[in-house]
DNA sequence: TGCATTACATAATGCGCGTTATGAAATTAG
DNA sequence: CTAATTTCATAACGCGCATTATGTAATGCA
């Protein structure tokens, strides 16, 4: 019928995610995208309407692709506690050590007070899920995981000492390995 | 010598305060720090040279205040985990539901992977010694709690259950008591 | 081969931002 | 009373932002 499209949608939205990531949504530019995404601003804007629709399919790609890939990586169904410790500590062992953090974390704190991005929930959602269901059903405790998940990203993210982390890491998940023990 | 000041800094770096804490730097705009400050921009840059300047005295008022208002309020010297427990579930009664967060969690994830303003790593620090202290000593156990606490002020801030989290305050600090009290 | 339609690039627009310049008001020192 | 100095209000400036308008290239259909 027309003019098919040329660029690659997940390169343009893998640029798009990293610079929401490690700018936030306010300080990213539509200029900062066109760069990351290696797209002019008028096919942006004609394929996604405006800065706000390509946020939200840049985080429903990072839902999709890195939420959604490191849980599977680090803590399958069936893979029980020690599958969640491994999702924590690889937390440490991101690339860019991390500093970009979480997008569901900085999203949930940049626009908080507002009502939530629905990937924002979502993203909470599937990790308490996964959080729960690797616990063998224990709803608060996965709460509890829940929280220490966001807060060792906000820490990871503020530059904290990695060392303290992973001790307090390690040491938290044999005590719940051991209190699941007996 | 000169024109003396007739304005009130207190009210003025609160006003402040409650802007970037609820909107963060980058969305608060000049004229909305006029407003909440009650002072007109000509005299906010002649007293703290720029934006930025602001924030710095805004957040240092942040830690002065409101945060070690708080410790104080619930867990002071000597009041150990007993306190510490009051000192989190404060954090689900704050009187706009929390929703405004707290401006070390906010700025450190805001300002993530830039060189971190002085304030948020101080301010993590106070809590994390606080925690130390009021768990007797056990410092990996203190980095836990604070992750912990980063973690249910994302939360909070991203409108989350309360009631949830509640129960998992509630039932994280007896798990904690019983294993201290052995 | 046109015609309609879509993709994409370039350029322009208007607005709100942070910041600065200017001037008046208020105070003290001499 | 005057000069010096600092406070504070008003107004203006320039810049970069998100967004829109315009034009051109590429495809399928008639």
């Amino acid at each position: 019928m027309a003019r098919p499209r040329t660029f690659d949608e997940d390169r343009l939205l893998t640029g798009a995610m990293h610079v929401f990531r490690r700018q936030g949504f306010a300080a990213s530019s539509v200029r900062d995208l066109e760069e990351a995404s290696g797209m002019t601003s008028g096919s942006l804007y004609n394929s996604y309407r405006d800065k706000q629709g390509l946020f939200e399919a840049a985080s429903a790609h990072y839902n999709r692709t890195v939420l959604a890939r490191r849980i599977e990586d680090h803590a399958p169904e069936g893979a029980g506690i020690a599958g969640l410790r491994r999702l924590f500590l690889s937390l440490l062992r991101e690339p860019d050590g991390g500093s970009s953090g979480c997008l569901i974390t900085n999203s949930a704190v940049e626009f908080g007070g507002k009502e939530q991005a629905g990937f924002v929930t979502e993203g909470l959602a599937v990790l308490r899920a996964c959080f729960a269901d690797r616990l063998g059903g224990n709803d608060t405790e996965a709460v509890g995981l829940l929280a220490l998940y966001q807060g060792i990203l906000v820490l990871i993210r503020a530059g904290y000492d990695k060392a303290a982390l992973e001790a307090m890491i390690t040491q938290h998940f044999e005590t719940l390995e051991k209190r699941h023990g007996c």
